[in-house]
DNA sequence: AGCACGCCGACT
DNA sequence: GTCGGCGTGCTC
């Protein structure tokens, strides 16, 4: 008999081994083995066992055998074989990282059971009414997908223990916690702890070797009865998983992106718990749009844990500045009055402006000549350095350059910049308020050292800054402050992006930040386009019905959640085989026509500002009406043969199409 | 991803 | 003369 085995390697195959005999009634699809793979040996899980006549050998002179076994029963009842092979035709990743990503925390011998039996669980805390019903309906049917919609000041560490002590009644049943940032493990912990005393354990990437081996058998053994945990922890093994709830399910933290394998941490939950036959809640203030559609579709039950009477008093002011009436300033008229009465009066301000550094762009005064990248060729940003002077820096590749003296176009002498970044909209805040203390929060205090950046953040928090100065991360990492006012200097910088997300994103953080104002305050937004319909609803901070003018949009335009996207990109400085490798991808898609589900293709998409370039590239996008023939796409453009001097770029699911 | 092989530059 | 850089190729 053989063994066909997947490795966590970037390979799109499987390996054939041979079954000692000894080990042939022990093999089972998703046991580990371990098995020499090249000149090394290698961890493995068996795929399939099966005859010999039934593989195709050609061309193998001799194979190897399975070593050993490493696990007598499948650490995965709910079957990571078919999680993983979904995972991989879903966002393209090789099977073997897919299925890696489940085992790659795993002992080689599985830890010991634990020596005392678990403690009793503590009594529940009494829900609060209005997710009442949410819980009963927990505590009722233990199956199916909910959407919570969290109040906007909800306190996580009230509402979460309530929810999990009636989900997790059963004897033995297990909760995960997914959280967005592990910074908010603690408190949720603690919050945890108060019922299911001894049992709580936490998972994210910062965890020594030691409490991470811990955390990981708590939570196959059955010990431990809630896990919190950032994204990786959807992949963890549990004894009895009944239940998951998933905070913050908006956030694009849960989508992985870097390296494979790639996958939301939404998607692969809801897939998981079905195949479990447990439960699972999406809960945020302002849940995405694809989880709002699924609500709609009646695929999520949704339950709103707000009041059912709308806000009691004003509630924060809502002002949308039409920056067309305030050429050239950084801070409006009634923004910049507002927050010299904010910091006159002792209180904290927020604001947020669109990018790090100085200002965005440099322009001659004279000829309009924009500074470009000598290298790769967008416009520069300037930067000041500690002693003032001013630094040109290219986003893209890096590259620094010395502000130049004079314009190369026409000799002129003057410079223009444009746009505000953190560093100059310090400036205009200082010189607004003589004597403000300023505190700033950028990529660049993110990127530096953590104590540092906590350093900054403390600062405000403590009250030793009146106004903190920030990008929107700024807005993430904030904890709770009490500010009266926080301002987005520069909305359009959002809006204006080619993204079908755009709208959801801004509307998301403006929410975010209206949400830090607490009971009372002022947020001001700045834009140019003071009647696009992001704002329509802003006023009242009705989430409801943005989302499903939202909804109904994505259905018109036939973006996500109706449909599901594929880009795919090509590159190359030889344009005619770049041309050819195009007109072959078409040829291979053109059944999508034929479907006659809705089915498209748009572009070629040439990205603007590479007319005058040797360097060529276009791209695709394939909006596909179900996820079956998007995976049928993405495997069509996997396969597409290689060809000399050309680059396939292929993305499932991409942001932001540049 | 490992791991080995292979062919050119600075060291004991 | 060797040590070591990372380019290329292979893994049942």
């Amino acid at each position: 008999m053989l063994a066909e085995l997947s490795f966590p390697i970037p390979l799109r195959r499987t390996f054939y081994y041979l079954l000692p005999e000894e080990l042939e009634l022990a093999a089972a699809p998703g046991l580990r083995a371990l098995a020499s793979l090249g000149k090394r040996d290698a961890v493995g899980t068996i795929l399939r066992v099966l005859p010999e006549k039934d593989a195709d050998l050609t061309g193998f002179k001799e194979l190897k055998s399975v070593k050993r076994l490493l696990d007598e029963e499948p650490l995965f009842p709910e079957d990571a074989l078919a999680l993983s092979e979904w995972m991989s035709a879903r966002w393209g990743s090789p099977r073997g990282l897919c299925l890696g990503a489940f085992y790659a925390h795993a002992p080689e011998t599985l830890p010991a059971p634990p020596a005392s039996a678990p403690a009793a669980a503590g009594f529940p805390p009494p829900g609060a009414p209005e997710i009442k019903n949410f819980t009963e309906a927990l505590a009722s049917a233990k199956e199916g997908g909910y959407l919570l919609r969290l109040a906007p000041q909800e306190r996580r560490e009230d509402l979460y223990p309530a929810v999990f002590s009636a989900a997790l009644a059963e004897e033995g049943a297990q909760g995960l916690l997914l959280v967005p940032d592990l910074n908010v493990i603690p408190s949720l912990a603690a919050a945890l702890e108060t019922v299911f005393p001894g049992r709580v354990g936490a998972w994210h990437s910062r965890l020594t070797p030691k409490k991470r081996a811990e955390a990981w058998a708590g939570a196959v053994r059955g010990g431990l009865k809630v896990m919190i945990a950032t994204r990786t922890g959807v992949f963890l093994p549990f004894r009895n998983l009944r239940f998951a709830l998933m905070d913050g399910e908006h956030e694009e933290i849960y989508r992985q992106t870097e390296a494979e394998p790639l996958y939301h941490t939404r998607e692969v939950l809801l897939r998981r718990m079905k195949a479990l036959g447990g439960g699972v809640a999406l809960a945020s203030p302002c849940p995405s749009i694809e989880s709002w559609g699924a609500a709609a579709s009646g695929a999520l039950r949704r339950f709103d844990a707000v009041p059912p009477a709308p806000l009691k008093g004003p509630g924060p002011d809502v002002r949308v500045l039409d920056m067309g009436g305030f050429p050239g300033e950084i801070l409006a008229r009634p923004l910049a009055d507002s927050l010299r009465a904010v910091v006159g009066s002792g209180r904290q301000a927020l604001i947020i402006s669109g990018r790090k550094g100085y200002a965005s762009r440099l322009f001659c005064a004279n000829c309009g000549w924009m500074v470009r990248c000598p290298d790769c060729g967008p416009g520069m940003s300037l930067l000041k350095g500690e002693d003032g002077a001013q630094v040109l820096l290219c986003r893209r590749c890096g590259k620094k350059a010395p502000k130049p003296e004079v314009c190369p176009s026409c000799g002129g002498k003057v410079f223009r910049d444009y746009g505000a970044g953190t560093q100059k909209t310090q400036e205009a805040v200082s010189r607004l308020i003589p004597g403000c203390r300023i505190a700033r929060f950028d990529g660049d205090v993110l990127r530096g050292s953590l104590k540092a950046m906590r350093a900054a953040l403390d600062s405000f928090t403590k009250g030793e800054a009146d106004v903190l100065v920030g990008t929107r991360i700024a807005l993430r990492e904030l904890g709770a402050p009490r500010l009266a006012l926080t301002a987005f200097l520069d909305a359009d910088s959002d809006l204006t992006g080619a993204d079908f997300r755009a709208s959801e994103k801004a509307y998301q953080s403006f929410y975010g930040a209206w949400r830090l104002l607490g009971g009372s305050g002022e947020l001001f937004i700045q834009t140019r386009e003071p009647n696009h319909y992001v704002f329509s609803r802003l006023a009242e901070m009705d989430y409801p019905s943005f989302a499903d003018g939202e909804l109904a949009s994505r259905r018109d335009f036939f973006y996500p959640p109706f449909c599901h996207i594929v880009k795919v990109r090509f590159a190359s400085y030889d344009r005619r085989a770049m041309d050819a490798a195009a007109a072959e991808f078409l040829r291979d898609l053109s059944f999508l026509g034929a479907a006659g589900d809705g089915s498209e293709i748009l572009g070629p998409v040439i990205p603007p500002g590479q007319e005058k370039r040797k360097f060529s590239s276009e791209y695709y996008l394939v909006k596909a009406a179900s996820e079956k023939t998007a995976a049928l796409c993405l495997a069509k453009a996997q396969a597409l043969r290689p060809r000399p001097g050309v680059k396939y770029f292929i993305e499932a699911d991409p942001y932001g199409f540049h």
